[in-house]
DNA sequence: GTGGGTACTGTCAGAAGTGACAGGATAAGG
DNA sequence: CCTTATCCTGTCACTTCTGACAGTACCCAC
């Protein structure tokens, strides 16, 4: 399919067909190959996925499906520019919604120059406009689904704002794809288990009460207290009780309440 | 305008002035009568939003925005429902995608008895069928807008599928515009600041390193290790070093590594 | 220069946590 | 019946933390 002359096709039947195809995808390829399809249904010429899994993230995991141009591709990791594409960092902080490109304004941000720069650059690979979809998942998991034209004026042809909504519905979808396809539970598998009691023990630690306090609240000796904490630290594979409760809340074994 | 009665009209255009509303709306009144535009217009009868706002887990706080019949709701919540409704299970589980409450299978729930029985209960205030689309954002901020029918078949009308698209997207935008309504960084700006030695010595802490470690690491005295440690705790409000590196973690002042 | 914020250091007593010893009770599942 | 997992309890020696005492020094802004 030659770029840019696919129109925008992308209507609810084809929607529905790649939610499907989704649904069932679980390798790489398969992701990558639904992302094209969009793409090119969508009338856009590169795509781009990028995620980080999955999250309770002592180890965030970058993974990316790439249909950029390989020299483009390169030369953005090469230099590190996720530290100033304006779309990660979009991503990475709170928005829920797409994030048009040309609506991008690099006047407010302190490092306006170095994004403006960037932008030029990324034009002059043939990355002249494009729509941005964020997908977050619980516990910090986000990823970036990101549809790009050689056109610079994708917008006011319309053709993104048409698409939008297949799009970003579509991104969820890519999104627990590419979980899967990536190794869904693996992380998770990695995360000790806890016991109930082991975790009563942590919380209230890392409410800042003492032993002697938590055997109070939960009606057992202080040195079942100890035992507790003890067992969770090895668990754990940490040395002490701040650390142990650092982890604790870090991979989301425990949530607690601040006055 | 009479329930049940209006088609699904949701056309590009549509979504596209309900977009700009949600973006313009700061107040809840508008964001209710937007989600409740969105459900007349997708052929809906009842919606119902809700959220756990800001985040940082460290005061989560419960918003709703009801279009849901009052005496359902009042029942709902008296009875503590939360627990139980699949659609909140879906939501604050994983999910980055719609569900359709007639997919819902509560076969593998070991709960599925009262799933079941919330269902039938539900159907029965008129809450027959529908769709609930999950929202995240950073940090386990997380929403859902749930669309719902009096019928029970809307999905074989392909009423939903042809809607989820539009109303995906919409939900991103409504969920913007209702954390605006509540008061968007009241709570981040809650937040004390620290300085950077005592997020050093913080981190270090939750890195499972004792005072005199962390002397050693930043080559200062023992002593100045723990008045940083000191002085955070007061800033935290908290009383010890676990409690203050739970907190300083769950507020994302510091981020540890563990092995 | 005065005040405020940050970084730094000391001592001391008492409270709390850690590691290693040793043991028992219960329930679930092969 | 035996294993496994969970939960529970004790003592002792040693380390670490906490809170309250009392200071020095630097930089910056008003």
């Amino acid at each position: 399919m030659v770029p840019g002359t696919v129109g925008t096709d992308l209507s609810p039947t084809v929607c529905n067909e790649l939610i499907d195809a989704a649904r069932r995808a679980g390798s790489v390829e398969e992701v990558h190959e639904i992302c094209s399809l969009l793409c090119d249904h969508a009338g856009f010429d590169y795509f781009i996925y990028g995620a980080v899994l999955p999250v309770s993230l002592v180890r965030p995991r970058h993974v990316i499906i790439s249909g950029f141009p390989h020299d483009w591709w390169a030369r953005y990791q090469d230099r590190g520019y996720f530290a100033v594409d304006p779309v990660v960092q979009h991503t990475t902080r709170i928005e829920t919604v797409p994030l048009i490109w040309n609506d991008i304004d690099p006047g407010h941000d302190p490092r306006g120059l170095e994004v403006r720069e960037f932008m030029r650059e990324a034009a002059d690979f043939g990355l002249a406009s494009g729509v941005s979809f964020p997908v977050h998942g619980r516990q910090g998991e986000c990823a970036i689904l990101s549809l790009v034209s050689r056109d610079p004026h994708a917008r006011s042809e319309n053709r993104i704002m048409g698409v939008m909504p297949f799009a970003q519905l579509l991104a969820g979808y890519i999104h627990e794809a590419a979980r899967r396809a990536f190794g869904d539970g693996e992380l998770l598998l990695q995360r000790p288990r806890l016991t109930d009691r082991e975790k009563d023990c942590l919380l209230w630690a890392a409410e800042g009460k003492t032993s002697s306090d938590t055997a109070r609240i939960l009606g057992i000796s202080e040195r079942t207290v100890l035992f507790h904490l003890h067992n969770a630290a090895e668990k754990l594979n940490v040395t002490n009780r701040a650390q142990a409760v650092a982890r604790a809340v870090a991979e989301g074994h425990i949530v607690p309440q601040f006055p």
